[in-house]
DNA sequence: AAAACGTGGAA
DNA sequence: TTTCCAAGTTT
């Protein structure tokens, strides 16, 4: 009962691999692929752009070209290194994983699927990638681009973001990898679904494997389902800047918490209805400061984290900074205020700060 | 299995 | 402006 796209997945291979070699981007990980460099891309590209990680890659591997040097970074530096790039636990995650690897294996990367699944961090998609790209192992590698492209070549109604969609793909896709050319065979996969087989696009004219598309000959944007998002939520937010001669206090998140371990600006979400001198005074008074005076806004910004859209309104706050030092406050150099070492959404707030506004 | 987790850019 | 999306994983 072989349907004809598997007995012909030779001919689909050769032409999707055929493609893939004549027009795939020049990438940073690309270029000497080690397996370090592949775990290290897979992570950074997990739910990011590849316009965003393609000027970091490099930088980042330089600094930490190996497991080894990864596993004996600080908190502080590998959350600098990381900064900007969103889902923090990842970098802790791949830390955590460097160092179980040099632990366990004398600092090399696992190169089985099943091995690299045990790392933290590394689930079902990057397992894959990194056994199949780096190692040859005939292996899915199931990403949203191979989720979509997958769902409408093969014309499988599923939802690829769930578990089950996910192994409706797998068993159908895992036939057509070639052994000997699973890691491209994949790539290409990623990148036919990046270039061509997009998701409000099929633009099945450019494509190199339409003659074997379920989907062609019907609606290619029937596929994949998905499930409706959840809905965003605006706050308000305040934050208190409190200069201190050419310094200003902040507060260092604590572990457990979104964020942690960068600084920000003291202050928190507002409920609704509730005053922002009323709040600040709050959050500064728990901090130890003393003779609280909640001044003007001095700056306002707008940020997204997650399904939040937040509105953030900076006031000057003149007061008198604690005796003993601890807990969570800290104190920085105002120009600090635009590092790695803050929050993204402090870095947003810094630009109207030190300087011009909108 | 649904929700949380960041961010920036395109539609 | 709002929504959607991007080489997902964890709980």
């Amino acid at each position: 009962m072989e349907s004809p796209l598997s007995r012909d997945a030779r001919g689909l291979s050769k032409a999707l691999v055929g493609w893939f070699h004549s027009s795939k981007r020049d990438l940073p990980w690309r270029r000497n692929r080690t397996p370090w460099r592949t775990w290290v891309s897979e992570v950074m590209l997990q739910q990011t752009t590849v316009d965003t990680v393609a000027p970091r890659f490099e930088a980042f591997v330089t600094q930490f070209p190996d497991p080894h040097s990864l596993a004996a970074a600080s908190d502080d530096a590998i959350l600098a290194a990381w900064a900007g790039l969103g889902y923090y636990r990842r970098i802790r995650s791949l830390r955590d994983g460097a160092r179980s690897c040099v632990e366990a294996f004398g600092g090399e990367v696992p190169r089985t699927q099943a091995a690299l699944m045990k790392l933290p961090g590394v689930g079902p998609y990057t397992s894959g990638a990194i056994a199949s790209l780096a190692f040859g192992e005939p292996v899915a590698a199931i990403d949203g681009n191979v989720g979509r492209v997958a769902s409408r070549l093969l014309g499988i109604r599923v939802d690829p973001s769930t578990a089950k969609g996910r192994k409706s793909i797998e068993s159908e896709l895992i036939p057509l990898i070639p052994k000997d050319a699973a890691g491209a065979f994949n790539e290409a996969l990623i990148e036919l679904g990046a270039l061509v087989c997009k998701p409000s696009f099929a633009d099945c004219g450019r494509c190199p494997i339409r003659d074997w598309c379920v989907a062609t000959d019907g609606d290619p944007m029937h596929y994949p389902l998905k499930r409706a998002r959840k809905a965003s939520v605006a706050v308000r937010c305040v934050r208190a800047f409190v200069p201190d001669g050419c310094h200003v206090w902040t507060t260092r998140i604590p572990d457990g918490q979104r964020l942690a371990g960068f600084q920000e600006l003291p202050g928190r979400w507002l409920a609704p209805g509730e005053s922002a001198d009323t709040a600040l005074q709050g959050v500064l008074g728990s901090l130890g400061f003393s003779e609280v005076s909640v001044g003007d806004t001095v700056a306002n910004c707008h940020h997204v984290i997650t399904h939040h859209r937040i509105e953030v309104s900076v006031h000057r706050v003149e007061a008198r900074p604690p005796q003993v030092s601890g807990g969570s406050l800290a104190r920085i150099e105002r120009s600090l205020l635009s590092s790695a070492s803050v929050t993204t959404e402090t870095r947003k707030v810094a630009r109207y700060l030190l300087k011009d506004r909108r």
